[in-house]
DNA sequence: ACCTGAACACCGTTCAAGT
DNA sequence: ACCTGAACACCGTTCAAGT
């Protein structure tokens, strides 16, 4: 029926641009270098996004649904615990998995929180769906009221960190491990004071 | 005696291309929109810099000079103030101060840690001298053995968290200025213990 | 010694033309 | 309905030619 059968789609796009963005960085991911890796010319991709900035958004959304699935995989509290663990030791291994996730998705990551230099953000819906968990956790641990303040801190705490340690901005030597443990520790301490 | 005398120079390049990132974006910084800006022609400018690589890893080491230099000064003790101020009062102003500068100059800021998602960064130098104040007052926070582990986290809060403000990745509603001042609170409270 | 125009290989994007 | 080549305005960068 149809007098060309599409030889593409949008999801593929949108991976395509996702491990060109990972191997090779943002400005890698150049409507040429997409087209070629789904293997079609660059004017057909067009036909399934908007431009350049609405697949880098695509790819965005991707990435944050990702974020919120590991952190909802790691914030479950581990069966056989006796009596049940503390928030503290699950909003622990909540941040250990976004550092986990930003070690193998570095760019991904950045592009979810800071838009990579464009201004190009993850919807709110996507973004919202992926803060709930850690939006709930908080809760437990400062209080239902201070459950916003809570997540957000963490959040910065661990993305602040984890885009540093990609960028290689931790030059002076010592343990970076250890630093990251310090600091999430400290700041659980804190918050749930 | 020179045939042509020079039409600019390094330090007006720079910057140019440091006030076209902040009002336009890294992409903006374009070689052209440079040599139109200082009044010569593209090829001019590679006179003066390397190649646009080098061009943005300048504007970065100024950017972490203008950072450390804020900091110093943002650290000293009051005068009177009586026996002097703890630690913890000092590192909050030097937080505060982060942020007002990442207010002033967002994408400068994140072109000092996270690369913006290229690689230039700013050098070792610049880095460390930067980096010095921060240090000692750390070591007065959490003690000498913990100086650097503790410096890392209240760097990566306070990055992180103007990262996300600037991007405008807080879009939940809820009083921003709260979250931030709870956050460095409870961090610096835990790193004290 | 610095500046310039011309040139090269590359971008993103549009559009008329093919099937 | 989707794909394509050709075209446009723009990149960064090089280089021979000017002064």
């Amino acid at each position: 029926m149809s007098p060309t059968p599409a030889r593409t789609s949008h999801a593929a796009i949108v991976a395509a641009a996702r491990s060109i963005l990972e191997e090779e960085g943002l400005e890698a991911v150049t409507m040429a270098g997409v087209a070629d890796s789904v293997g079609v010319r660059p004017p057909s991709l067009y036909k399934h996004v908007r431009d350049r900035g609405a697949l880098i958004a695509a790819v965005a959304d991707g990435a944050v649904g990702e974020l919120g699935r590991v952190i909802e995989a790691a914030v479950l509290p581990v069966p056989g615990e006796g009596a049940g663990e503390g928030a503290d030791a699950r909003v622990f291994r909540a941040a250990e998995a976004f550092r986990a996730l930003a070690g193998r998705s570095p760019r991904s990551v950045s592009l979810v929180f800071a838009g990579l230099g464009g201004d190009l953000q993850p919807s709110v819906e996507a973004a919202s769906t992926a803060a709930r968990p850690l939006l709930e956790l908080a809760a437990e641990l400062a209080g239902a009221d201070r459950a916003l303040v809570a997540a957000r801190a963490l959040t910065a705490f661990c993305y602040g960190f984890c885009a540093m340690e990609q960028a290689g901005a931790f030059r002076f030597g010592g343990d970076v491990d250890e630093a990251f443990h310090t600091g999430i520790s400290a700041l659980i301490r804190g918050l749930a004071a």
